[in-house]
DNA sequence: CGTATTTGACCTGCGC
DNA sequence: GCGCAGGTCAAATACG
């Protein structure tokens, strides 16, 4: 979930749209993607909230089995960095104060940490909400810089949520 | 021209 | 079955 005004996010590959369909009980469609690349079939939903219409939802299917684009490579949404500010996404990889500073990896993971428990804890109904006091980074991650946000985006969810029994 | 998007038709699963 | 909702196809269209 992403706090934007445009309703399709730069994420560093490459999408062909391939459908689009009203969502019932919502005044906004959802957008069906493919990744263009050959052989991968990673697909993508993209619908803007009917309850909060500032906020725009992206839902991934599937792994990428190559590289982001190296035309994407290093230059991934640092502009759009100034005009919303994803939960998780590549342009929250920039601190506002000096946006084409990359921040190291492991910083940018604790921060969305935080931000992600504090979600979490807002929204907690007092179910459902499973979560990690500490993050773990592996050591293969340290070293990745921002323009490798397609690796984080395959390995961060299964460090962040922990199922309880 | 080659490539990406648009958009109504088509398919599929599910509840009744 | 039937109807609905979600997902996909593909011909037409737009666009560089």
């Amino acid at each position: 979930m992403t706090k934007s005004e445009v309703d399709h996010l730069e994420d560093g590959y490459r999408w062909r749209k391939y459908g689009q369909k009203a969502v019932k009980n919502s005044p906004y469609p959802r957008s069906y993607y493919r990744c263009t690349t050959q052989k991968c079939g990673v697909k993508k939903r993209v619908e803007r909230s009917f309850e909060d219409p500032s906020t725009v939802i992206t839902t991934y299917e599937g792994q990428h089995n190559h590289p982001i684009p190296a035309t994407l490579r290093g230059s991934i949404n640092i502009n759009a960095a100034h005009h919303h500010h994803a939960l998780f996404s590549p342009s929250s990889m920039y601190s506002s104060a000096a946006p084409r500073r990359r921040r190291p990896v492991r910083a940018f993971l604790r921060s969305f940490c935080f931000r992600w428990l504090r979600l979490r804890w807002e929204e907690n109904d007092g179910g459902g909400g499973f979560y990690s006091s500490r993050v773990n980074v592996p050591q293969q991650y340290h070293q990745l810089s921002a323009d490798q946000y397609g690796l984080l985006q395959d390995v961060v969810p299964s460090m962040f949520f922990k199922q309880e029994p």
